[in-house]
DNA sequence: CTTATATGCATAATTCACTTATGTATAGGT
DNA sequence: ACCTATACATAAGTGAATTATGCATATAAG
């Protein structure tokens, strides 16, 4: 697990091109998508995941869908054209970041 | 300039690693320091730096030296045996998470 | 049959690293 | 006189996370 120092930040980042990668998500299914992604080394909380996700939904980034499984209720979350922008820049953003701190740290990165 | 949200956590890192680099220096040496290694991209405040030295220090990863320059007040910090052990994991920490990060947003990451 | 685990959403209280603002003081340029 | 740079420090406020709690269905285990 990594230390969710370094995570703080990416959140919303994560979200955003998870769903544009894997399309129409509900949270749970988002949570499990991360984790296989990040070979168990990042597990997203209800408690950041579900407050992010309204939030990027009242910034107009998401929209939502509720279906019922059942007697289950799952909410689906999908990017806005306005969205979509957002995971370029924000995704773009982030490599830039990266760039940067590998000049500071004086450290290679690179993928294994 | 980046998003301060992605700086989050890191700030200790980079302070560990830069007077790794660069040896004995005082607060706003490493300010000018940064700023240069990172092309005018990470400007650090003194509210954030500050405390985070002083914690840093109170957690026996620093140790100070404060010398009058004429008139002026400055304060050394370096590391400790201890905080050159920190360093080591905090950067190969820092680099696991950028991998992982790779993976999960599908992004190549490299020097450019 | 009840207990544990997984699925699925949500919100409130709290934490903590940061930003922003402020304070003190010396030095040098215009 | 005034502005910028140098140099430290701390207090108030912010905001994204953690931690804790709540509700509810489904399924496997013992």
């Amino acid at each position: 697990m990594h230390s969710p120092e370094l995570l703080k930040g990416t959140l919303q980042t994560i979200l955003l091109k998870v769903l544009k990668d894997h399309g129409k998500m509900y949270g749970y299914e988002i949570t499990q998508r991360v984790k296989e992604l990040s070979d168990g080394r990042i597990l997203l909380t209800e408690g950041a995941l579900y407050p992010s996700l309204h939030k990027l939904e009242a910034d107009g980034h998401l929209k939502t869908e509720t279906v019922m499984m059942g007697k289950r209720v799952r909410k689906y979350y999908s990017l806005t054209t306005e969205g979509k922008s957002q995971v370029k820049e924000r995704v773009t953003e982030f490599v830039e970041f990266i760039r940067t701190m590998g000049n500071v740290l004086q450290v290679e990165i690179s993928r294994q």
